[in-house]
DNA sequence: ATCAATCCCTATCAATTTACTATGGTATAT
DNA sequence: ATATACCATAGTAAATTGATAGGGATTGAT
């Protein structure tokens, strides 16, 4: 049970547009500077997030990534269910179990699910930035 | 953010070998018909946890696997985290950390390895069993 | 003491997933 | 007009996972 690198430097990356909140938009260049990563990678993890409606573009020059709400109402669960997809530890966690012998582990992920989720909903952005 | 089979299938295994707690040692091939696994998959499983202390083995005819605790004193944490790494989210729960520029997103990873392990180290064995 | 049943160890391998690269196109603000 | 930016699709090497296989070594029951 790891997290992949897709989480993990989305969610940086959601920082870095955290930090600049407010000043226009920033352009992937930018943030692929700042990050350390490859532009095209990049832009693979912020086209998701754009799909999942957390950052907005604005194409043409001087154009970029910005976040479609302030940094404290942006919670580090939605960044990840976005890049972890729907943070699912076990494929039946919506649907039909496998469960046919033995004891219901079923409930144990969960449960468990129900913990990752309250845990990282519980963090915004604006708190990220402000403990840096 | 995956659970893995040896996590899943492991639980399962010590479950089975929960219900049949003071009954003497359960073989291999039992637990392998009861789990629906191979004898020799299931095997590797049961060594790593042989290896961590929760299961004993008694060789011999009439051999096989048993608890080295009662269920309620088993916790679904200590089991997963003999088979999922430590449930180390990312490399540097223990270690030093990567982050040089941005944010820090280090204590979002550790509130959330505290929060898995808190959430697995409620449930015992014994829970899990009587839910069944 | 023997022997059959069991646990123990190491290596191997295919399938899957992950992480990342590459190419080229399309829209837009200056 | 054009440079700058975003958008979309493929492809690929490395790592991980999930499982199989074979052959010991040890022990308890007879």
């Amino acid at each position: 049970m790891k997290l992949s690198s897709k989480g993990r430097y989305g969610l940086k990356a959601m920082c870095e547009l955290a930090t600049h909140y407010g000043e226009g938009a920033l352009s992937l260049p930018q943030i692929a500077a700042s990050t350390g990563l490859s532009e095209k990678y990049l832009e693979q993890l912020l086209t998701a997030l754009r799909k999942d409606g957390l950052v907005k573009a604005s194409r043409g020059a001087s154009g970029g990534y910005y976040l479609t709400a302030p940094p404290d109402e942006i919670t580090v669960g939605s960044v990840l269910r976005c890049l972890e997809n729907g943070l699912k530890i076990v494929d039946c966690i919506d649907g039909e179990c496998c469960n046919a012998a033995g004891c219901s582990t079923r409930g144990v992920w969960e449960k468990l699910y129900r913990a990752i989720n309250e845990c990282l909903d519980g963090m915004t952005l604006a708190k990220l930035t402000e403990e840096q």
